[in-house]
DNA sequence: CTGAAAGCGCTTACAG
DNA sequence: CTGAAAGCGCTTACAG
């Protein structure tokens, strides 16, 4: 790769005068400058991101930590973010964790050591204190979807009224067993969704069946284990709330292998949904959150605080978004 | 931030040392190394990794460039680049282009100015000059799952092959009127996989009928879509073949809204297979690979041709891997 | 065993 | 209008 060094020599000027004339940071004359991007052009050069990193502080880019990409909602704000990010001049760096703590903070350690200006992150929940000292040597966090630590701004969904919308919907169509698939009750979102559910039906005055398997929470393999897991808890079951879509769509296989029919015996809600939903056989009822607009916001607000010239840095801020019922066939 | 020169100082020796006893890259007195970690620790010292790229010419990170990543099978590819990867002690940024040319090339100008070693790419097949030239500035780059250049090393799947086995299997299940929805032409596993379906259909003499929309490629609309243009072109269709899981998906959820029965009236079957398939409602027959693979040996080579001392790089290398048939409930 | 110096490729006051 | 110098935070020959 040529440098501003090749550059400069081919141009016959200093390597400053190069820098200033690529970057219009200063008036060069016009001969000047014409000789230098003529030389410029030659060499193909390219400026090298590391030093101008290292020179300036600020590298234009942020991290994004997330557990899953695949067949989640994270896909979608992910675009969100991306979208945002590239409008502002950022570019993003996708790390996936597969909601494992370990793997999160080789992530971070990682990001925060040069990478990037900031990061927004869809936590484990297990490295608060990381997070925190990070958030303190300077980098912003942005928390989105996933809220485990207020001191740190966040992006997220009103999940206790989700849950409880969803169950009193559940309720007006009839049901009366209820049964919620839900996940570790560590993560925020999860114990959110819990709260909602059983506020909903002590008003009701209906009694709890929910499930938590040992697989990972956001595969079609957990959906499937839990609804099997729900029916034989509760056989009179005639209604299943699922966290998120993948647990659905695994839940709407484990009913049919039951020769269950969804609704008419048993009506199936999703309270995450995404764009498969509206394209499944069955087609999926489902609480939907504008997730691609949560990323914009997400990116924006990590992008302003990032760029904000105060210090010490702006104060956490939290932006709460409501989920609305999408009806489709499964209810 | 504290740097190493906050660690010298406060531990009585010079930045040098700090660096050989944090790196172990010669020998340090023990007191002297006790001392300076005792300081590293109080300061809560990290490495800038930016600054060591820097000075070493090496960032010990490779780039993965990709069209998409949700409900596609490079999800499933991703997750073995990363373990491999991180075994060798590698970092992954990903980098999504949803398959527009433009941001895949501002994706890998960003990549090869300073941030990695090594690219794995799944290109739309626009930026073969820019590949060529990043290639031929020392990053290593390997194609994965679409074999644009043959100058590039590739890790791949015999799609003809795969394209030709599935026709032929739909023949033997009885299929004379077998549809195919595929996707572009100008993307090499498209072409293939179309060219394999040829071939059978000659060899059976049979008559072709496929579909391109316009659509995204890898969404569920588009798979809505063409199955519904197949349909319209050839009443008597027996059978779909879709190029990949999604567009599948897509084409379930259009032969049900059209009242047609899978598999008794048409039978489907998805090209490239990953794991919701073994999770609808009907399941869906497939040809898969062994995506997971692909991904540690794309890895293993892209860290092996970096770390190779040979300079020019070693020659291109093709790996070519074969699908092999899953039957479910959807043939 | 450890220090002083050079340098990775840039940018940016400071002169002139 | 442009050059010379300093410096971002490291690593690594070179001395001693």
């Amino acid at each position: 790769m040529a440098t501003l060094k090749d550059v400069a020599r081919m141009a016959n000027v200093d390597v400053s005068t190069v820098s200033r004339a690529i970057n219009n940071t200063s008036y060069v004359h016009p001969d000047t400058k014409a000789r230098i991007l003529a030389s410029v052009k030659e060499l193909g050069y390219q400026p090298n991101v590391i030093a101008q990193s290292l020179r300036q502080g600020k590298r234009h880019t942020i991290g994004v930590v997330v557990p899953r990409l695949h067949m989640t909602v994270f896909a979608e704000i992910m675009q969100g973010i991306e979208e945002e990010a590239r409008r502002l001049g950022y570019a993003t760096l996708i790390c996936n964790t597969e909601d494992d703590s370990k793997t999160e903070r080789e992530c971070l350690t990682r990001l925060r050591n040069g990478f990037v200006d900031g990061i927004i992150i869809a936590g484990t929940g297990h490295n608060g204190r990381l997070l925190r000292d990070i958030r303190s040597s300077g980098l912003t966090i942005t928390q989105i979807l996933r809220q485990q630590d207020t001191t740190l701004s966040s992006v997220i969904v009103n999940y206790e009224n989700c849950g409880y919308e969803a169950t009193k919907y559940l309720e007006s169509r009839g049901c009366r067993e209820i049964g919620l698939i839900n996940g570790t009750m560590k993560i925020a979102p999860y114990q959110e969704r819990y709260n909602g559910y059983h506020r909903a039906l002590k008003e009701l005055g209906l009694s709890e069946t929910s499930a938590i398997s040992s697989s990972p929470v956001n595969s079609l393999e957990y959906g499937y284990q839990c609804a099997l897991d729900l029916l034989e808890q509760n056989p009179n079951l005639d209604a299943i709330m699922a966290a998120v879509d993948v647990q659905g769509i695994g839940a709407m296989r484990a009913l049919k292998e039951q020769g269950i029919k969804v609704p008419e015996q048993i009506r199936l809600i999703s309270l995450t949904g995404h764009i498969i939903g509206g394209m499944l056989e069955t087609t999926m009822t489902s609480m939907e959150m504008p997730a691609h607009e949560m990323g914009l916001k997400a990116a924006l607000m990590t992008i302003r605080d990032i760029e904000s010239p105060t210090e010490p840095k702006t104060p956490p801020q939290h932006l709460v978004f409501t989920s609305s019922l999408v009806e489709r066939e499964s209810s």
